[in-house]
DNA sequence: CCTAATAATTAGGTATACCTAAATCGGCGA
DNA sequence: TCGCCGATTTAGGTATACCTAATTATTAGG
């Protein structure tokens, strides 16, 4: 035995697994491949057919899984990632309203405390929030009965041509990333002006409020969500 | 690999050990039996053999054992467990005070949750909660630094002589247990009056503030800690 | 169309933390 | 003092979730 179960049946592994295919599967409701996952969850590929393999021969399973043809949730493992996406969020929202936590400590704490808290503590928080609709980073929380509603944002790295464009959401996976991107100004609710720079590695952006000129990384600027405001 | 590991580099399962150790420690410093470990834990006696040994061969090993005359926190292991104990029952008040938890629910979600929390989650909630020195039901929280304040109170079950006594503190171990107790009012610092009753199975009190009689059995009245106030 | 690179899978291990069943130990009563 | 009984330990297994190394698929380029 060993390994915790939460209520719902499922380890904090398997979770981690569903929560990977589910933010790897585009809009385009596509199948994730297993390198993709391994990357992402910091295993080794092989490690990632063992589990798509148990998951797929478990009974209801949360994934539709082929050999070599990669995987794709179903809607019992839909209806539990984007309920780990949930309680993510709204513990990040509460940590970060309610405790004061520093925007970029909210991820690492988030992703241990949401594979435990009770449907109870979820409920409770969100009251005690007032049913907030984003987290501190601008991502949308998923309500109680599972909907997510779909932003139609785009990577900062994306934009075609330039033009006024305000932040959607910011990554938080990388600490030091999101430290960066907040000490430039670059939160939720920011306007600012793109210009397609020459070099293919940066992007050059201009805040609205500071009129204060920026170059962005590629990897920095991937981080930030956007969407158009005006030419 | 699996079963996750605490910033401590303990595991879920050793903290578990370590404070039902500390638990059964009584104020004597005594050793622990196997067996009674077993018991507290829920696990077979030779799953406790196991992790005894696995313990005691670690650098630093938080336990004293000796195969056959049981086992001892070190200086090491009564650290952590007192940190696990602090978590424990800061998480308690701050679900009950902040997130209104009913009382009988507090335990297990502390029980889960204390694994899992970091030092500035636990330094936050302090500080939100205005560093209290008590839980819900009455237990000390031990401070910072490891000290754990001891009280000289004894079970409801130890009373020698009739007199009057107030409630220091009631288990939560227990939620079935705790809703009955709560409900007849025994909560901390109620005051009561005992009287020693002829059966040997049932202990007689008199709350104090609403004069009501009561007879408790063994079992409900080993969930309560007291001291006299008066003959 | 075939091959070489990359992806994916299989085979065989490790560590944690449980379990049951079979020894073995230790202290108490006859 | 001896034997017995309960407590403890040893031996041998299970399940989860990882790993590496070896093998097999798929696919893209020549």
């Amino acid at each position: 035995m060993s390994a915790r179960r939460q209520a719902n049946g499922n380890t904090e592994s398997v979770d981690n697994y569903l929560k990977a295919i589910l933010s790897l599967t585009g809009p385009e409701e596509g199948r994730v491949a297993s390198k993709a996952l391994a990357d992402r969850l910091g295993v080794a590929p092989a490690s990632v057919t063992n589990m798509l393999q148990k998951l797929s021969a478990s009974q209801p399973s949360p994934v539709d899984y082929e050999r070599h043809r990669g995987v794709r949730l179903s809607p019992t493992g839909k209806r539990r990632a984007v309920e780990v996406v949930r309680h993510h969020r709204l513990i990040e929202t509460f940590l970060f309203q309610v405790l004061d936590y520093p925007l970029e400590e909210l991820h690492d704490e988030a992703e241990r405390l949401e594979h435990f808290i009770s449907e109870r503590f979820e409920e409770r928080i969100a009251a005690k929030l007032g049913h907030p609709s984003f987290d501190p980073h601008g991502h949308v929380i998923p309500t109680m009965d599972g909907q997510m509603a779909e932003h139609d944002s785009i990577l900062l790295t994306e934009v075609e041509d330039d033009g006024i464009f305000m932040i959607d959401s910011v990554s938080d996976r990388d600490p030091r990333n999101l430290r960066y991107i907040e000490s430039c100004g670059l939160t939720p609710g920011a306007r600012l002006h793109v210009t397609k720079s020459v070099s293919p590695d940066e992007i050059s952006i201009q805040l609205s409020t500071t009129s204060t000129a920026l170059s962005l990384s590629r990897e920095v600027a991937s981080a930030v969500r956007i969407h158009q405001v005006r030419n």
